[in-house]
RNA sequence: UGGCCUAUGGUGUAAUUGGUAACACAGCUGAUUUUGGUUCAGUCGUUCAAGGUUCGAGUCCUUGUAGGCCAACCA
């Protein structure tokens, strides 16, 4: 179904184009095609987004298939990642495919292109076929087995297979043009031997099919009526409509591939090959680990799906390069979990505070908000006693008319408590304030209706009874890398802009309502931002993960 | 010294296909607020350059300029 009055990116106009000029619209369908060699990214997000939410717009199937046609690379281990990721999002594809799936009829296609001499086994090293390749600017040469019968090229071709050779001595090539404009035209390779194990043919073949000779083929294979890819495959649809040519019967769909660009974050890197580089060199905690822009990696942060997809949506696709700042998918976060997120009461830099003129071994508990955007308001109830912490940042002893906070001589109230007033900073032999008394007004309580309960004041502080307080570890992170393009820095290697205080590991201390969380929960932390609870979390140990400040204009004033 | 692609506010993306350049984020003002959050109102700022076609050009043509991609038995 499609959505109206929405403007089109350039891939919608092409569909509507195709619809337009005849197309069926039954006929569409669409794939996502990772290669099992990593794990998902944001990029990928936006291109799982782009042709599954194609497929719901059009209500057409998508495939989810595995470009997996590389043993040296690619694990089940990422496959399983991919599959989770993916349905995470909340897409659910039609046919789950792999490349491999495809590999005999791949090469009863190759036998058929090596009898129409238009496919030959070349035996040279892969150094003599690079120098006789050319440069973009001059043209390559022939192989000297370029014109080999068919008959030897046959029985070659099946003595590969067979596993007769070794990795390296032949390869089959297409015969196409060597003095082409277009590289990748010149004689590409279809097949390499490779006597290594498959993840899911195991030991059946010891030759595998090259990318540009699979990719549109197993399209084809699956119908899929329109390949989208990102702009460096740009100069490979030349080849991809010519390896088509030789298969294609036209009662038939023909796939159609078109090129988006790659969208780039700004304080990351946006390459499974980098991102691997950080996870094997220990840089981060695995490929989830919450400061990575992969899928595992911003759902362990705390991200939600929903915040993502938005975020896809929101940069769109295009063809011109892009560098999309990190500000914007911290802003999906806040909107979305600003919807969801129970607000709670936590401290993380604690400051001591006693209230003088409360009863030594009284309590209470106070009535608290759980999230001010519910249609129908719910509460839960939060201990209050005479002794509780404050964030260290919201006392100062003096403080200008613009310090909204708690200052000697001063009232603030306290989130959904009582109106306090600092009397006393009591400090240690360095001078550092440790303990804050202050009075409370009795009266002033939350809720209760009376005329000192609806006295303006002007700060409002969030607090935890120490008494009732949990003690919880808190990860607190900040952008991976000190620039904004690690990776387009001159010659300087990325790993050189490494910000080494992406990760704050802290205690703090949180209502005790909270106790019953689990794992993956999302919470809004007042007036300080929004976590979620990590899977490294035990009985006896909660563990947070920051996921995003709120937006704080204060901190803005006080630069 | 070739081929292909791209160029719209600070960022990202649109513009009913030649008809008033807009949406989101960021920024700035103000209002509301028991979160310096949210919400609301307002505001700043845009078509790479030069020619051409046209009543009219972000859109078409020409020439420049800038950036990206292409020489893995990777995808």
């Amino acid at each position: 179904m499609a959505e109206e009055g929405k403007s089109l990116n350039f891939i919608e106009h092409i569909i509507e184009n195709d619809l337009k000029e005849g197309f069926s619209k039954d006929e569409l369908r669409f794939r996502f095609p990772p290669e099992p060699n990593g794990y998902l990214h944001i990029g990928h997000a936006s291109s799982i987004c782009l042709n599954f939410g194609l497929g719901e717009k059009y209500n057409a199937p998508v495939n989810l298939r595995f470009d997996d046609t590389n043993p040296a690379k690619e694990e089940q281990q990422f496959v399983d990642a991919i599959k989770r990721d993916v349905e995470w999002l909340g897409y659910q594809w039609d046919q789950e495919r792999y490349a491999s799936d495809y590999f005999e009829q791949l090469y009863k296609w190759a036998i058929e292109l090596i009898k129409l001499g238009k496919a030959y086994v070349d035996s040279q090293s892969s150094e003599e076929i690079a120098a006789q390749k050319g440069t973009p600017t001059s043209p390559g040469q022939e192989s000297p087995y370029r014109n080999r019968s068919v008959e030897e090229n046959l029985e070659l071709f099946e003595q590969m297979k067979n596993g007769d050779f070794k990795e390296g001595e032949h390869v089959l090539r297409a015969k196409i043009d060597m003095k082409a404009s277009n590289m990748l035209m010149r004689d590409p390779i279809m097949y390499r031997i490779l006597h290594k194990p498959h993840h899911r043919t195991n030991n059946d073949w010891c030759i595998y099919p090259m990318y540009d000779w699979t990719h549109g083929e197993s399209d084809y294979i699956e119908q899929v009526s329109h390949s989208f890819c990102t702009l460096e495959f740009a100069m490979h649809r030349e080849l991809y409509d010519w390896f088509l040519n030789q298969v294609y019967t036209p009662s038939k769909v023909k796939p159609k591939q078109r090129e988006f660009a790659r969208r780039n974050l700004s304080h990351t890197v946006v390459s499974k090959r980098k991102l691997l580089r950080l996870v094997e060199q220990g840089v981060v905690n695995g490929w989830d680990d919450p400061r990575m822009p992969t899928i595992s990696g911003l759902r362990r942060r705390g991200y939600t799906p929903e915040s993502i997809k938005n975020f896809a949506n929101t940069i769109g696709i295009a063809k011109r390069d892009n560098l999309i700042d990190v500000s914007l998918l911290e802003f999906h976060a806040r909107e979305d979990l600003n919807k969801k997120a129970p607000r709670i009461m936590g401290v993380l830099n604690p400051l001591k505070l006693i209230i003088t003129n409360y009863p030594e071994n009284q309590e209470e508990l106070v009535e608290a908000e759980n999230n001010p955007e519910e249609e129908v308001l719910t509460y839960r109830e939060v201990p209050f006693s005479r002794e509780i912490y404050i964030e260290q940042e919201d006392f100062r002893e003096e403080a200008n008319r613009k310090f909204f906070r708690l200052k000697l001589g001063g009232e603030v109230r306290l989130k959904n408590a009582y109106i306090i007033k600092a009397e006393k900073a009591v400090k240690d032999e360095h001078g550092n304030i440790v303990e804050v008394h202050c009075s409370y007004d009795p009266l002033s309580k939350s809720g209760s209706g009376t005329l000192e309960s609806q006295r303006k004041v002007k700060g409002t502080l969030h607090w935890v009874s120490i008494k009732h307080a949990i003690e919880v570890e808190v990860r607190e992170y900040d952008r991976l890398f000190t620039v904004a393009e690690p990776d387009r820095q001159g010659d300087k290697d990325f790993l050189e802009f490494l910000n080494p205080e992406s990760l704050k590991i802290t205690k703090g201390y949180i209502e005790p309502s909270v106790a019953t969380a689990k794992v993956g929960d999302h919470f809004q932390f007042q007036r300080l931002g929004y976590f979620n609870i990590d899977p490294d979390s035990t009985k006896d140990k909660l563990v947070f993960n920051k996921t995003v400040g709120l937006r704080d204009t204060w901190a803005k004033l006080e630069q």
